[in-house]
DNA sequence: ATATTTGTTAACCATATGGTTAAACTGAAT
DNA sequence: ATTCAGTTTAACCATATGGTTAACAAATAT
């Protein structure tokens, strides 16, 4: 048995270091509580990863590749806009019960240090939005769309999948509901939102 | 000329406090860099506001009292849900396009201590779902909207409106924009955004 | 078997940080 | 002028925190 590169430490901490970056942010996420989270010896971490800094950057980097493949498809997938729209939805929603923490952690990392988005923009697998573009204007020459702009219709796609696991403590607060209805609302956006959306740019 | 109960230095205070905290968010603020923004010594926050803990909440109600009345008047104004979308998508880009960093704060604050949305709870003013949710069956029952649950369509609303400015650095890295393009796009949706839920829903 | 590299630990270090204190200053009331 | 409450400052304190080190153990190579 060949020791694997990443050896089996270095991948307990990761998971432990996503649990506490993802919860308490950069800023609130101490080292001691991610090597107790680990249940390991602090000076692991640094042997392992050698700052706080890189550390935390390991743990992005992994959310971030978990979720640009979701957006790729909405962007890039080779069905109509209808079936891009209902199958993104119900596909993101499921994705992101699974992982609640993702998008706010992201949003919230990238809204304290914007240059870091920057730094991914380069790599291949960013979300790029030229394609979408194209189809867009494709399906609106033809009829089948009410005029849009690509850029606005993806922001508002974006928005109305995202942002009710951003804002959930605001929305269970005004809404007036506890967490199993807030869950059923989320699960019931699966078709809505995908409706919602349809039933304004069809033509 | 009768000296106020709110010193001059305590609102001094509270406005750097509001600049740092807007950016830093309350684990990544120093109380240092406080005073320094108010250019006062530091243990005169302590003075006026004995913690960091009571500042930061003071900061966090301010910001959270300039809000709730933007909301509320989606929920409880007496015109038409159409016009009420109108109005709303309009004048909460404008307010938000002069304290930009006002959701974000919120949400992430939020996200990091739900309890404290609790404490807002109970106090007037609060926003509150349930005369738009009767408003919203009406207009239903008299044919003007689709059927449609209103708390999906308040999601829907905070969604399309808050969101751009949540996410903006990873909105303008996928649509690929500067902040000069970004800005007209946040401009256009003042219409855009009530153009596209009202189409949605209007029977 | 022995040397060498890799992994792990406890103790330690320098600095940052929230918070305190005691003295000094200010301006108005006596 | 003196008193007195409210305000401001510099110095200080205890603790938390990211990071290092040196010794030790385990695995791997020679």
């Amino acid at each position: 048995m060949t020791k694997t590169k990443d050896s089996k430490t270095e991948h307990i901490i990761l998971d432990a270091a996503k649990r506490v970056f993802q919860n308490k942010g950069m800023d609130g996420a101490r080292m001691q509580e991610i090597a107790d989270e680990a249940q390991i010896n602090k000076a692991m971490l640094h042997y392992y990863y050698r700052s706080k800094q890189l550390l935390f950057e390991a743990v992005f980097k992994n959310a971030f590749a978990l979720l640009a493949p979701q957006l790729n498809s909405i962007l890039n997938d080779k069905s109509s806009v209808e079936e891009k729209i209902r199958n993104f939805t119900a596909n993101y929603i499921s994705f992101i019960s699974k992982h609640p923490y993702l998008p706010t952690f992201i949003i919230q990392e990238l809204n304290r240090n914007p240059d870091f988005v920057l730094q991914m923009k380069g790599k291949k697998g960013f979300p790029n939005i030229e394609k979408f573009k194209k189809q867009i204007d494709v399906e609106i020459r033809e009829g089948i769309l009410k005029p849009i702009k690509a850029e606005q219709l993806f922001i508002n796609i974006m928005a109305l999948n995202i942002f009710p696991f951003v804002a959930s403590p605001l929305i269970k607060a005004f809404v007036n509901i506890d967490d199993k209805a807030f869950k059923q609302l989320v699960e019931d956006r699966k078709t809505e939102v995908a409706d919602f959306i349809i039933n304004s740019i069809k033509a």
